[in-house]
DNA sequence: CAATACCGATAGTAATACTATTATATTTGC
DNA sequence: GCAAATATAATAGTATTACTATCGGTATTG
């Protein structure tokens, strides 16, 4: 997998940036720091200009790439979202079973991530955690809608319509597909925050994972003779 | 319902107020004119400032009640689970059948809010927009852990829970109660802002609503033979 | 009627989220 | 190999934010 991915180029929109980070160096600082500070202090209190600092470059300079640092956020949200579909396709490409494929999906999408070396700027495991704490926030905002007219969470949603059409394979009966995409998908970031911030509201813990827990609902979900 | 709520004390921590809002008219104002106003602009674009000439107040006079807007929106949010708390005790007390009991709490916490005409100044269907777009950012944020330890979010855990407690009488086998309810609850405010806003990754419109998505995932799962 | 709590007005601060300009360094194309 | 183009750094500046502090007047209460 990671002679292939390397191959691969992560696509985010154009839009979203100024100057694409991936074209130099300094970029690729930026992206690489950005994900590491943010998920030090949060991403409200990160500045542009104690990025700078870390990477003993200008603020000025980091405005030539992005051009706030919400359309920072939503790149990284983005390659994080790009980076997941391609484990999905390559995951679930060679399984025939319908079930079986939704298992892998659901797996893929809600286990705990760790760091893919063939990205050596990109610390996958830490960007997970931004992800956790931070996407939600992207699209909770007055300029959803314009924003979503961009196509600035495209690539989310193909990737929830991707999982949702597999649930389709192995059930054409049930109704809510896509809510039950969207809401594992969510709901899986959902319950990784909860297991360590707010835990007396999760069952998830050290021995049972989001991963778990959505495997079991889906399984119960899709084959209920009901819907 | 009306009567009786009347005469019942909604609960908000003491901690999250430096003066109770409820005891003067300026508090009562505060309360609710920054829902109107947080609804209008978003809460990001919210501020004392602002609030203060909607209410012909002084900014000033806004820090005597909260000290700073972070601890406004945990009093708004805090208001509306004991609100909501309120409701799902009352509307599922006389309810014996575990089953029936669980798809009415259900149907409470998941379905669309409509104005309480007992409390005059709080208007809950549009405290329940601010729900859907900002109470999850309370969570999201760096101080979480000691806000949870203060207590901050106390109401919203025990609702949780007694609806998890539910879904053990209905089934003392299944694993995941707490976390079932919490992805329920949680899910159902993003499914209300993706049926606004990113219609795409969702089912729910004018004809499906969050509360049948979520009731035919609630009794799948808790009469799933394999859990 | 005096104390006190309450409110409004004003001023001030450090930080934020940028924009603009200029100077210098680096890369590239011929 | 050198000029032109491009990239980066440094500095300055702006409006706004999220407060804090102080003071004077008004309303309330004991």
């Amino acid at each position: 997998m990671h002679t292939i991915l390397s191959n691969i180029k992560i696509q985010v929109h154009e839009k979203i940036y100024v100057k694409d980070p991936e074209t130099s160096a300094l970029g690729k600082k930026i992206i690489e720091h950005s994900i590491l500070l943010i998920d030090e202090i949060g991403f409200e209190n990160f500045t542009f200009k104690k990025l700078g600092e870390k990477i003993s470059s200008n603020e000025s300079s980091i405005y030539r790439y992005f051009e706030s640092k919400h359309k920072l956020l939503l790149y990284l949200c983005s390659w994080y979202w790009s980076w997941m579909e391609y484990k999905l396709v390559f995951g679930t490409s060679n399984i025939t079973n319908p079930l079986e494929k939704l298992k892998k999906a659901i797996t893929i999408v809600t286990e705990k991530v760790e760091d893919d070396q063939a990205t050596i700027h990109i610390n996958e495991a830490i960007l997970n955690n931004i992800i956790i704490s931070e996407f939600t926030k992207t699209l909770l905002t007055k300029e959803v809608d314009e924003e979503n007219k961009e196509g600035f969470f495209q690539i989310y949603n193909r990737l929830i319509n991707r999982i949702a059409t597999i649930v389709k394979e192995v059930n054409p009966e049930y109704a809510f597909a896509k809510s039950l995409v969207s809401s594992i998908v969510e709901g899986s970031l959902h319950q990784y925050f909860l297991k360590e911030h707010i835990e007396s509201i999760t069952d998830c813990n050290e021995w049972i994972s989001p991963t778990d827990f959505y495997l079991n609902l889906a399984e119960a979900v899709v084959s209920n003779p009901k819907s």
